[in-house]
RNA sequence: GCGGGGGUUGCCGAGCUAGGUUAAAGGUACCAGACUUAAGAUCUGGUUCCGUAGGGAUUCGGGGGUUCAAAUCCCCUCCCCCGCACCA
């Protein structure tokens, strides 16, 4: 290491907060960038970091073009995952205790102090102040003045007034909703709740239960596949369980005693009696579409713990239920009422194929039914019924409905697997009554999105594919759960607004909060929210001081509103930003909503998926005690463009930093290197200005990968060949002559070494707060010189690469002028025609010429230029060099190509 | 299935929305060499095949087509990844 990247990094951190420098003034041209706000239950890891790089970047960069920016950012702690943790503290849930206490020991404070955890506040604050400290010290320019928590009182107002308006709009509504949910626990479960919920999810299936007659009781079989109803041979129940006779709208069910258990969180059931399952095997029931009278047959397969534990059967079209059959000998008729593509598909084939022998065979048989029913769901045509003619996908929703508004059938929820919770209980369906919802389902509403989907500026451009896909199947969202940190939902106190849903458009609040901040609490409410965004009303209640300070905060709003650029990751796609979008156009007036939309892959390590298991997980704060912030960065910005997946190979940081230290020396050299440079290295400089210029365009596109290759590991590439042909002292006498422009042209990938360096030329502001360079470039022909000596140097190599002899002499032989002059006249005449008229030794000429139309002709005065560069070059190749006129050597010579001869 | 994104030279990954300047950027790995007592680091050259002269042949998932010319455009096909919701 030839530079001290943690005494750098702390030198600059310093003497930015110090002079506020990321603090902007409502001054200028503005730009409002934001990335969601962190969610702060535990230590960030390299994974969290990528974002807010991304958007460092772009606020940096912007920046250095002159605009006012700001990047502000909160924290996020709605939701259950911070509540859980703290609750499983209290509890000494052994995994999270050893979880904190690792992320105690990661910060350097006492691991005793974890009990602490137990109050989940306590958890939001030690992170979110360990974040902040996470974040200064990776260099992000964020404007701290703003920072606020979507659990303080102050932000739970703001909410609620958005919620009213949502209300007051008509955009809220109340329903029935099935949710995951513990019985045992009382509560919904997330995904967090679940035991490997997150590798593997669990969502809601919505089954039919189709009405058997028998007797006065009716058997409820529950099915996937109402499509078959038509072909039912025969009732199934499994003869080891226990069946139960239940009430429901005023109805008697027989239903599995499991199945009641969950029934009754799904509907008003209510228990009448438990009966023998022998009392039913054997006697027939009537099913209900044509009144067919069918058998009742045991089977051991039929699970209780599924749907109702009653299953209809349906051999022509399920594999258990032909293998099922079969193992009890009965033959029923097979009733086909699907066929796919002209034939139907034979279960009997079916179980051959799967190789199932029996029941026994679970696996296959699971692995068969799947196959089925992928076939004939996808490609399997209806051929009798109501419905015939229809491919099952199209109208298998309709034809539960339709069973269902015929009063024989309901709708019943299951999961679609089995799962339990990880503190031990199962995971079953609950329709929670009266939901909340937020109504995104309303055509109005969302065509006012598309609208401004189509205007918007989006990056990547397939982003605004995936939007109007969104919008198109978006439907009501539920919005409140019971439980959880957040806002309390307005309307009702017992529900608390769900952890997305307070967060669509709290990016207005990072504009007024400091004037909020200045207010009495109690004078925070609708009406001045009104007065903030819309101008409504005039505080005439308020003290004078509260609407003095209303008045800058309305006047902040306009100023900065709206945001210009949001930055996330995709899988914020389909949930955030689509509710960002909705709230926007439901709340704020066309001219506030947001401008810009972009989105950035996710971070992987070591080329696989971060996991503890897999021990790639590494914390942000190691990799910047380790690394340094601008390593990090660098190889961020460099590694993956922004939209796709950036790998953390611990070997390839090494490699960066070796290379961020030669930059770093390189320049530190050539700082200190005396005198002009050579003419004939300048054009490093060319190069150097057309990358600065290019990326500038790149920067703007957000290509920030491109930009960082170009400026950083081209350009180091070329002053390595400059230096392997001109010798160090001259190379860094060239370096000199663009050196601050060159660092700040990096400085918003690279602050801290751009501070370092800025101030190291000999400059006394910030190259944070400097323009942007741009440079005239007035070297272009140095650059097409040697463009030309680097082709001869090329054409030397490929020679001695094949040719056995080692060279002594070159001898270069330039073409002579007559071809100049038929190149010259190609240009404006037809080449052809000039082939016919031309001697035989002009057309061979001509004939390349035609062949070769990418010759490059930059240099008309080769042999002046030879003659500049001979020495060099001789050294360079360690040959002798000579130019020669004789025509056996400028034979075959082309302008852009001379002959090349050695001996 | 629907929607989105991909399949490129040992690996990672550019280029492919303006077809030729691309055997194909950059990184990495590997081989040879320089330096060094040695290793590491650094530097140089090389890494599809053939070739005693800067050349040629074959390559960009597979197949077909358009074109003087295709990794790049069109059609068909195979495979992979992500999202499909209440979870931050």
């Amino acid at each position: 290491m030839s530079y001290n990247f943690n005494s750098i990094e702390e030198k600059w951190l310093e003497k930015w907060k110090d002079e506020k420098v990321f603090e902007p003034r409502p001054e200028g041209k503005k730009f409002l960038l934001t990335v969601p706000w962190p969610y702060c239950n535990g230590a960030l890891h390299i994974g969290h970091g990528r974002t807010y790089t991304i958007g460092d970047i772009v606020a940096r960069y912007k920046r250095m073009k002159g605009l006012n920016v700001m990047y502000p950012m909160g924290f996020h702690i709605s939701g259950t995952p911070i509540l859980a943790f703290s609750k499983k503290i209290e509890n000494g849930d052994e995994a999270t205790i050893n979880l904190y206490r690792s992320y105690l020991e990661l910060y350097g404070d006492d691991p005793s102090k974890v009990s602490e955890f137990s109050v989940p506040s306590n958890i939001a604050e030690y992170f979110s102040d360990k974040i902040i400290n996470d974040f200064t010290n990776m260099g992000f320019s964020i404007d701290w003045t703003r920072k606020f928590t979507s659990g303080e009182p102050i932000y739970n107002k703001f909410v609620e007034w958005q919620f009213r308006f949502l209300r007051d709009k008509k955009l809220i509504k109340r329903g029935d909703y099935p949710l995951l949910y513990s019985a045992e626990e009382g509560n919904p479960v997330g995904e967090d709740d679940i035991l490997e919920g997150d590798t593997d999810k669990v969502s809601i299936t919505q089954f039919t239960g189709v009405f058997f007659y028998v007797g006065d009781d009716v058997l409820l079989a529950s099915t996937v596949r109402p499509e078959t109803l038509d072909g039912v041979t025969n009732l199934f129940l499994n003869p080891k369980a226990q069946y139960c006779r239940i009430r429901m709208n005023g109805k008697t069910f027989i239903v599995s005693s499991r199945a009641f258990e969950k029934l009754k969180y799904q509907r008003d059931a209510e228990f009448v009696s438990n009966v023998k399952v022998e009392d039913y095997i054997g006697k027939k029931a009537k099913e209900p579409l044509n009144s067919r009278e069918i058998p009742i047959f045991p089977a051991k397969f039929v699970d209780p713990d599924i749907g109702t534990g009653v299953d209809y059967s349906v051999p022509a079209h399920s594999v258990w239920d032909h293998v099922g059959l079969l193992e009890i000998s009965e033959a029923p008729d097979y009733i086909y009422v699907i066929e796919t593509k002209d034939q139907t598909l034979s279960m009997e084939d079916v179980r051959k194929k799967f190789g199932i022998s029996g029941l026994d065979d679970k696996d296959k048989l699971v692995e068969a039914t799947k196959y089925v029913y992928e076939k004939e769901y996808y490609h399997g045509k209806i051929v009798t019924g109501k419905f015939k003619g229809n491919i099952v996908k199209d109208v298998k929703d309709r034809i539960s409905e339709d069973l269902v508004q015929s009063g024989i059938a309901i709708p019943i929820y299951e999961t679609s697997r089995k799962a339990e919770t990880r503190e031990g209980n199962p995971v079953m369906v609950a329709v929670i009554k009266n939901q909340w919802f937020i109504d995104y389902s309303i055509e109005e509403w969302k065509e006012k999105v598309r609208e401004l989907i189509e205007k918007m500026d989006l990056r990547p451009d397939s982003l605004r594919n995936q939007f109007l896909q969104t919008v198109d199947w978006i439907k009501e969202r539920p919005c409140a759960r019971k439980r959880g940190l957040g806002t309390k939902l307005p309307m009702d106190n017992a529900w608390i607004i769900e952890s997305l849903s307070d967060s669509t458009i709290y990016t207005v609040v990072y504009t007024i909060i400091p004037f909020l901040r200045q207010m009495k609490f109690e004078e925070i409410d609708d009406e001045l929210f009104d007065f903030i965004f819309f101008g409504k009303g005039q505080l005439s209640q308020k003290g004078e001081a509260t609407r003095k300070i209303a008045e800058e905060a309305r006047n902040e709003y306009l100023y900065w509103y709206p945001v210009d650029l949001r930055h996330t990751s995709y899988p914020h796609i389909s949930n955030h930003l689509t509710f960002y979008l909705f709230n926007h156009v439901a709340i704020f007036p066309p001219e506030k909503w947001p401008i810009g939309i972009s989105t950035g892959g996710m971070v992987i390590s070591e080329g696989q998926k971060m996991s503890k298991s897999k021990g790639n997980v590494y914390p942000l704060l190691t990799i910047k005690r380790k690394y340094g912030a601008d390593l990090f960065r660098m190889y961020l910005a460099s590694n993956a463009d922004v939209w796709y997946d950036v790998d953390w190979r611990t070997s390839e940081v090494e490699n960066y930093s070796k290379k961020l230290d030669r930059f770093f020396s390189l320049l530190e050299d050539a700082r200190n290197s005396k005198g002009e440079p050579d003419e004939k290295d300048l054009w490093i400089v060319s190069r150097m200005i057309d990358r600065i210029t290019r990326s500038s365009k790149n920067y703007d596109s957000m290509k920030i990968r491109e930009a960082t290759v170009e400026l950083f590991f081209n350009a180091l590439n070329d002053i390595r060949d400059l230096e392997n042909f001109s010798g160090k002292e001259r190379a860094l006498r060239a370096v000199k002559k663009f050196g601050k422009e060159w660092v700040l042209s990096l400085s918003p990938v690279i602050p801290f070494v751009a501070e370092e360096i800025y101030s190291m030329y000999g400059e006394n502001g910030f190259a944070s707060l400097q323009t942007y360079p741009s440079m005239e470039n007035v070297y272009r022909e140095q650059e097409s010189e040697w463009n030309f000596i680097e082709s001869i140097v090329e054409d030397f190599r490929s020679i001695t690469k094949v040719s056995p002899i080692r060279p002594k002499k070159m001898i270069i032989g330039t073409a002579e002028e007559w071809k100049w002059k038929l190149l010259e006249e190609s240009k404006s005449r037809d080449i052809k025609q000039m082939i016919k008229e031309a001697t035989p030794e002009r057309r061979e000429f001509l004939l390349t010429l035609m062949k070769k139309k990418d010759l490059t002709q930059n240099i008309r005065n080769e042999r002046e230029v030879l003659e500049r560069y001979r020495e060099d070059l001789a050294r360079y190749l360690n040959v002798e060099i000579s130019i020669s006129e004789d025509a056996s050597y400028t034979k075959k010579a082309l302008p852009g190509r001379p002959a090349i001869r050695l001996e």
